[in-house]
DNA sequence: AACCATAACTTTACAGTGTCAAGTTTGTTT
DNA sequence: AAACAAACTTGACACTGTAAAGTTATGGTT
């Protein structure tokens, strides 16, 4: 009931999470260990092991709750975009393209092998929830001729590659073409009429 | 002059980045460890230091390398498809996901932050010669209304992303069109007519 | 109220990591 | 033959993740 300090910190694994997400996005992945997360929650080095299975299982909390931040941007971009499908779509892919920035370690360890290799129930919901957001968006449009979901294939491709090769630096190889506007390389898809 | 063990190795340099190459294909980024490579090469732990200014270094050595495998695959790729522009930039890209499947742990090692914020000549020549390749192949198609670099962009955000996510496993969501072929979001594009 | 089983956390220890400093061997130059 | 620099080794250090064993608090039962 006291807020004094106690042996037992009562809240460590949401601590931890968050001391984890704090970390990463000061120092990137590399500068994340287990010891310093938990010398930033103030609690002993091995402490963390008796709620997480290993590093790998608190890098896939942290990555789940980075799904969620991921998916919160989104579709807070997409809800302040104008009604047409074209604008929702542009208005998901800049809070996709907005989350790679502004979380770049996270967007990284989101995307990791280490967090793949790793299966988890709640890491799978919270992805299926940020890629729901897409699939839902690229459904305002008629399917292409090739099949059902091959538009959101392809935007999908289309967004995380613009993602990746823009945290990679790699635009700068295109002379001041650095900010290429969405609209530019989104292709013409026609809406739905109904 | 003789082959029997030496002191000095002789050739360490560009041994060290070959063992490098093994155990990363054998056992992926995080298996990879500088002492394993010295142990591969039989060399002592502290040997690659006087080749490479730190693990990074030698990283960057190493994704250098890979990306003239790259390279390579994607021209041998187009080389082998058939005159018509379309059919050269399928070919193109099919090199560039063959490498990004066959080579998972270089894929990613090539595009990872340590690499990309470690400077180094050699390797910065050897991804622009990548990237020249998908740059010249677009330039084989009516530029974008957009711009001159428009369609190159386009394409390559569009072919990485999708090596990306197929990377991740993340496809499996678009039930058993796991292989969506090129073709089918690889968007429609003018050939030049000269 | 006393007790105890269990969960939460600490302490200690260990193997593996990258890096540095100091030594030893080899090859080359003069 | 001597001197010197390059190539490599040895030993040490701080840091990492993990495991085992010990300590402290919590909640429930009687």
């Amino acid at each position: 009931m006291t807020t004094q300090t106690r042996h037992h910190h009562g809240n460590l694994r949401p601590a931890l999470i968050s001391a984890g997400i704090d970390i990463l996005e000061a120092e990137g992945i590399s500068g994340l260990s287990l010891r310093k997360i938990a010398v930033r929650v103030g609690v002993s080095h091995a402490a963390p092991a008796h709620h997480f299975d290993g590093k790998i299982a608190l890098l896939v909390a942290i990555a789940a709750e980075g799904f969620l931040i991921f998916s919160q941007m989104m579709e807070e971009s997409r809800d302040k975009a104008a009604a047409d499908p074209r604008s929702k779509l542009i208005g998901l892919c800049q809070g996709y393209l907005g989350f790679a920035a502004q979380h770049e370690a996270l967007f990284e360890l989101i995307f990791s092998t280490d967090v793949k290799n790793h299966a988890d129930e709640n890491l799978e919901k919270c992805s299926m929830q940020a890629f729901q957001l897409l699939q839902e968006t690229c459904d305002l449009f008629e399917p292409s001729p090739h099949g059902n979901r091959s538009n959101a294939i392809m935007i999908w491709s289309l967004v995380h590659g613009y993602a990746c090769l823009r945290a990679n630096n790699k635009m700068v190889l295109f002379e001041n073409e650095t900010n290429t506007p969405l609209e530019m390389i989104l292709p013409q898809m026609t809406p739905k009429t109904t």
